[in-house]
DNA sequence: GATGAATGAGAATTCATTCAT
DNA sequence: AATGAATGAATTCTCATTCAT
């Protein structure tokens, strides 16, 4: 029998536990084939213990979106309201990116989000709500800003705050579903694409 | 009791009725939820039925997997080899991609794809061998031509040759997963990225 | 398509012949395992054609029994009735026994029979009515006679009369269950068993 | 809801409740039509709960033949050894034989072999090496030492051990297929068929 | 009469969930 | 709190039977 949790540190610390082994198997199964049991035996614990944590199957994955999602989107953030300009913004936001694809779990969500879509509509919508609307949003917004100031010309902010997440969907779609059969250098692809758009976006000189 | 299909024609149409009833359910609640009695349903047939065509539901998959990836992949190629310069290709791609995503079975086959990607690593191994990687060298092959020729400066065609498929895929996962929460102008997302490739692969002015 | 059956006699070819395929595959997979489909398969006919001669899966095996067991009654009845002595009787019963074995489907029967008996009780108890038990009972009678003209002395003539089976029923079980596995000489077991009796069942010298 | 099975022991008796559970739905319906949910109900237990203790239906039969025939086989093994002469030897296995019949699963489980024998060669061959063929070279020695000896003049020992079982496996099956229908006394059956043995094996009087 | 496609009831097996220990 | 045995609903797949051709 594994130690009891009794502080209440020990407890969330176990509930993360569970998150990320739930993520590891959602992933690699789908939310309908992945057992309790795996869940389970990948935290290291038994089928019991993860009811007492989470009332049902369904629990888990909500609350695995609602724990793992939202951190990114706050630094994405961040980045962006930060940065001096925009250029620089987006090519931060790149590192960021590559970061992202490459050392968290983000294309591990991004394909059971996918998989899972059309089963848990209101989890996409609710994610589409509190993390890529805002994301977008803010983009957008900056976009507006920086096309006033004359920093760059970007013919349409709405499109464009799109296009910039492009190949870091791409990306992350890439890395859960090809990345065994094929590498991809996620960081080369990001800095083409960036370095495309300030092309695309350069300021037309109206000087002459 | 429907009519009974006893000519070898009508039952390959059943066939494909079942196979695009199939690639709707998967679509809807992914491989593993997928019920044959909802197969079966979709087509307007009985569950019993489904097994006359298929062994198994795996083979469901597989069949439509067979059935559904390649013909586009053929579509794509043509228009790369029979454009006269890339750039008119290009475009004339973007077009083709835009009716892909909004007038075929594409974002549903994406999304299946993904979903599934971890449970049939075969399927996935298979469609990257037959589909993805011959397309995308055939790409790079054009473009290694056209930086030869002068008619782009590709930096790196390999990189490019993905970069162009970026918001294919973006636009496909989004008609997928959010199509019903948010719009989203595919032609205009597209064409902006197009424009913004051929900017970034302008051949450089050497003339003064 | 087969020929069709016209005539009366044809059919009744067919039935036969569908009966003797039932034989085989109820003998090789058991009443419940057996398929229609193997049935028909066995008899170069069709499914459906099946249901043509017989109403049901159960009508097949009622038929069979009915149609394959009645005849060896008879011929052992009459071997019994003609003999001109019990001990001749006895040594030529044994000859139609060991034919039975060997060159008839009494041990396929008599396995399917055993398998199936309780499943289908009614069966047994009409088979026991108008095969076994008419026999048995003609073998006591006629030991009773030659009990009673001194030709033998045997001690109890209800077990003899089963006691005279034994080897038949332990014959036809191992030619159906372990003929494959190892061989067993029907002719010597059942010569053995028959001079045993007949030692057993020597009229006593009562004359010193 | 049935009481958990937590210990060991628990869990063991569980299990040998669930093979005789087991034994009486296989005789009843035999292996085929036996439903799981038969088991479980036979045994009070649910459907799921078979499934803990063996991973199928077939693992349930092969279970059953593994636990229930061996046993048996010694006893008989033994009694054939430690007899002083093998009239006793005979005399007492008779007694041991009824038993077998009448107090014990042999007859049940002789019927669910002779069903299941066409479906299972394997459990058939395996059966056959290790129960049957032991026994009957067991006894084949036996009685080629007490031919050697002069307590029996034997013609055929090989013929012979099997001539021994005839009745046994007659009065099994009877038991199993008729004993609704008609008694029998085995112990009778049984002891006539061993003194006819011992009067066709008496020695020959060579002293005059 | 013969065929085999279509049907749907039925059985094996799995697994989320409960709850006694 | 933790465990894992027990349960039964749900799902895949099979096959007896029907019936249009």
């Amino acid at each position: 029998m594994t130690l009891r949790a009794r502080t209440p540190k020990a407890k969330s610390d176990r509930e993360r536990l569970l998150l990320s082994a739930a993520l590891n198997v959602f992933f690699s199964k789908g939310f309908q084939a992945a057992r309790m049991q795996d869940i389970a035996e990948e935290a290291g614990l038994s089928k019991g213990t993860v009811y007492i944590y989470f009332g049902s199957k369904e629990e888990v994955f909500q609350a695995l979106i609602d724990t793992l999602a939202k951190p990114n989107v706050e630094h994405i953030q961040t980045l962006l309201q930060t940065a001096p300009t925009v250029t620089q913004g987006l090519r931060m936001m790149n590192g960021f990116a590559r970061q992202l694809i490459v050392e968290t779990d983000m294309p591990k969500f991004l394909k059971v989000l996918v998989g899972e879509s059309q089963l848990f509509p209101e989890i996409v919508a609710d994610y589409h709500a509190e993390v890529i609307n805002p994301t977008l949003q803010l983009m957008e917004r900056r976009l507006d800003e920086v096309v006033d100031s004359g920093e760059l010309a970007v013919p349409d902010t709405h499109i464009a705050a799109r296009q910039i997440m492009t190949p870091v969907i791409f990306s992350g779609l890439w890395e859960s579903v090809f990345s065994k059969t094929q590498t991809l250098d996620y960081a080369a692809l990001l800095s083409a694409h960036v370095e495309a758009l300030l092309c695309a976006w350069a300021p037309k000189d109206t000087t002459s």
